[in-house]
DNA sequence: GCGAAGCCTTGATTTCAATCAAGCGAAGCA
DNA sequence: TGCTTCGCTTGATTGAAATCAAGGCTTCGC
């Protein structure tokens, strides 16, 4: 797949079509002549469900930009048992600067579809460009938030405010439409019951039961499984605990 | 109390004398000219196991190192469960850049000393000198590396699976000691029982019982209810569950 | 020393989510 | 078409940790 080399009407050359829509990933934060020599090195991936992206000859030993669709990060313990610690959602940058291996697993949850840069490259552009750094620094203190907010989730909240919180952290991600202001969503669920409880620390059967009662109770509709409608967020809201 | 401003054997002076000893601080990713503009600003201060940090005048709009002693970083749910986010140790960098407010607590857990910053000298400082930005970012990586974990361990982990994981945890921070060879610890635990649980997302009756387990089955010892002796780190590691 | 307040431990009981078990429905394949 | 597989739901039972309850240590100030 050919890469987009033309010329943002700002004069500031766009390397990929969708690093020019939101800038949270690596190129919003380069000047002209190192998007363009960046440009040179870096390689587009369209990726199915379910493809291990950590341990892939084509990822391991660079960085990316996921593009669209959703990449679940998880961990295991010793004896399999398994937790989701991140989900990353374009335009966010994965790979981890400064250590060689991480012991974390990534996944295409959905189709994915990345771009992708050689380590060396954007290191070395990370030592010529602080604005780089910068922007880094920002979504890893963002990330860091987020995680705290999980960290209270996982060690406080019930099954039912567990799933709650779910559906909306992924209406926010997901939902185009679903801004702070809007009072609906409707999306498809970017992982399994299985997954979701892996997420929340639950089984798949618990996630399930929650899901019927949220239903059942008129807050939110699925369709298909995996295609859920939130008429009333502010009512999903209040079921969050927080 | 007075700062210390004598000049390293390397010919930087040391702003001071805690940030001479580990270098993950602030301190450590300046040049000679900042430090001591630096050290005009800064401020020492002693505060008694308790006192909240965040809302109290002094620290409201700086940034801290952590000298010595135990900051905890709390968030509460509406209806007042609360869960530990983070634990600062020396010399860890406190303070959350690029945002004004940010819904966590900070607490002093143990008796702590702080040097203080005020936080537009800090974020002029971010943008004249790229080393800093580098070290923040690297502190944010490890803490993001560390909530993962964490995450892992209250989403998936048993309550004395839980309680091990802390103690190793609280071992490799606070004794000296206890580097990564060294088969046994020896430490004073900088929280109250009620702490670790939420700290771990459990209860202090389940926190005490597990510390019972543990101390009847002699894999660890315990003196004056806070004093703690673990023989075998090994021993005590294989009930991590990772 | 004495009393009070916190912190900690222990026991009895309850509860929420896990586990065990079964069946449904859609998708993929022979 | 029928078979298998996978993801999902639902029900019955179990179990781990929460909750409720009481009492024991420390530490403090008086």
């Amino acid at each position: 797949m050919s890469i987009r080399q033309d010329v943002h009407s700002s004069g500031i050359p766009v390397l990929c079509q969708s690093c020019e829509a939101r800038h949270r990933g690596v190129c919003g934060a380069l000047d002209a002549d190192q998007l363009v020599g960046l440009a040179k090195t870096s390689s587009k991936h369209q990726v199915e469900a379910g493809v291990e992206l950590v341990g892939d000859a084509e990822t391991v030993g660079s960085y990316s930009n996921v593009l669209s669709g959703v990449v679940k990060l998880t961990k295991s313990l010793s004896d399999g048992r398994q937790q989701v610690v991140g989900l990353q959602f374009a335009p966010d940058f994965l790979g981890r600067p400064f250590k060689a291996e991480s012991e974390i697993n990534a996944e295409a949850a959905t189709p994915v579809a990345l771009c992708s840069f050689p380590k060396t490259v954007i290191e070395r552009m990370m030592k010529e460009s602080p604005g780089l750094e910068h922007r880094l620094l920002k979504q890893a203190l963002n990330e860091l938030d987020e995680a705290r907010d999980w960290i209270v989730m996982l060690g406080r909240k019930s099954a039912s405010e567990k799933v709650a919180s779910f559906l909306v952290l992924i209406a926010r991600n997901i939902d185009p439409a679903a801004n702070a202001s809007a009072p609906s969503a409707s999306f498809d669920l970017p992982l399994t019951r299985s997954d979701i409880g892996d997420f929340l620390g639950l089984t798949t059967e618990t996630v399930s039961r929650q899901l019927t009662r949220l239903r059942a109770e008129g807050v939110i509709r699925i369709e298909n499984n995996r295609h859920v409608i939130i008429d009333d967020m502010k009512r999903l809201e209040q079921r969050c605990g927080d």
